[in-house]
RNA sequence: GGAUGGGUUCCCGAGCGGCCAAAGGGAGCAGACUGUAAAUCUGCCGUCACAGACUUCGGUGGUUCGAAUCCACCCCCAUCCA
């Protein structure tokens, strides 16, 4: 059988063993390292498809618990599906709704068959199951679906993160017999907390299931970001090497480096889009808050050399206006940015691993300040 | 000219003898944000030599151990009556 999406690797780079692919989907390929950004409601927050596209976004996500809950699974499969549902016309991928079961921990109740949530919309209860969620999955009709995994909290005791990923295991088998669709790819979810031995466990039973790419999950939850570096190195030499390989949830322009420097090929984050609604933006030069009164007469535009729409148009001094007036335009006009920002940042990573020179682009950002 | 209700920290607005540097909003300033319950949340917000002291509640003068709170007069503001 044909997979609907297969990874293409094309190089390595000599100077730091990055890779460089290709996702092909069926709406499209996409050059890796990628970052995806997230629409969780069927919506990029303040970004039209038409800004998506100028900002250079490729693939993008949304989430199943939360379209499950509004407008309804059952609503978008007749609206044609997610891309036609909400005019994006290229590559989505859809989260299962197991970090709900991390964010929304307080609301839910975790079993041997699923998870029992109380909507945080009305609080109506809703059992999701392996084959529950795989059947709302396909409904959405994303290009990519995830498993439905438990996302651990951080800190939790060896003793209970391997019973999650225990589970997370048999859910996983699980969904893989209940998801048949053709058009759509199914990826498994590594799970094992902050426990080397259990990623690689984990790592080696969800490659044995065999799925067309591996996400990686429970990192980026309030530990140190050392720890999930080290769960990178521990694990990642036993994923396949011609399957991608997903960084859920991370990240800031720091962990994109990081993780792509130990061999990670997509990446998503709420970040970018979260902190441009509070009127923070990334640069070159690290974080600029533009609320802050610095930039009340500051008629430059929020990043110098910027070609996005909102730095070839407007002022950070008007920027800082429209964020303290609370106009909705501020958390377009940053997130397009912020957008734009990271976008570009993961295009000069893949030409830095083309041309072997990684870690030379690594420093020189570091240098600049873009971790700041 | 008469009647009534008011004047509180940048603004609005509680307080109505001590627990008041004075509730609560707003504004202002700063911080957080990593598979989105987030256009959210948190902190500061009279001054200083800051575990303490000092100056504030229209003005002045009283009563009291003690007043933003009670009394007198005065000055403003609002509404109504002449």
């Amino acid at each position: 059988m044909t997979q609907p999406v297969t990874y293409e690797l094309r190089k390595t780079c000599t100077q730091s063993g990055a890779r460089l692919g290709v996702l092909h989907t069926p709406h499209g390929d996409i050059e890796t390292p990628c970052y995806m950004p997230v629409g969780t409601q069927a919506t990029v927050k303040a970004m039209t498809p038409r800004d998506l596209h100028d900002v250079g976004a490729g693939i993008i996500l949304a989430n199943t618990y939360h379209l499950y809950l509004r407008p309804g699974n059952a609503l978008v499969k007749e609206a044609g599906g997610l891309h036609a549902f909400m005019g994006w016309d290229r590559p989505i991928l859809t989260d299962s709704g197991g970090f709900q079961v991390f964010s929304l921990a307080e609301i839910n109740k975790i079993r041997e068959d699923g998870v029992e949530f109380a909507s945080h919309i009305d609080g109506s209860k809703h059992f999701f199951t392996p084959e529950s969620v795989m059947a709302i999955e396909q409904d959405l009709g994303a290009d990519i679906a995830m498993c439905f995994d438990e996302c651990a909290p951080y800190p939790s005791s060896m003793e209970y993160t391997k019973a999650a990923m225990e589970r997370t295991h048999r859910w996983a088998a699980r969904c893989k017999t209940a998801h048949t669709r053709q058009d759509q790819a199914l990826f498994g979810i590594v799970q094992g907390g902050m426990f080397a031995d259990l990623r690689i466990e984990s790592t080696k039973a969800i490659v044995d299931m065999d799925f067309p790419g591996h996400g990686i999950g429970g990192l980026s939850v309030g530990e140190p970001k050392e720890f999930m570096y080290d769960m990178l190195e521990a694990l990642v030499p036993f994923l396949p090497s011609n399957k991608p390989r997903y960084l859920m949830g991370v990240g800031s322009p720091d962990c994109l480096f990081e993780g792509v420097l130990r061999g990670v090929d997509m990446f998503d984050c709420v970040l970018q889009t979260r902190i441009a609604r509070n009127g923070l933006a990334l640069t070159k030069n690290g974080k600029r808050m533009l609320r802050n009164k610095t930039f009340e007469h500051d008629f430059s535009p929020i990043e110098e050399n910027c070609s996005c729409y909102a730095c070839s148009h407007f002022t950070r001094a008007y920027i800082r206006h429209l964020v303290k007036a609370k106009e909705i335009l501020a958390a377009q006009l940053i997130t397009m940015h912020n957008l734009h920002f990271t976008l570009t940042l993961m295009q000069e990573i893949r030409d830095a691993i083309r041309e072997d020179r990684l870690l030379s682009f690594y420093s020189s950002c570091k240098e600049r300040g873009l971790f700041d």
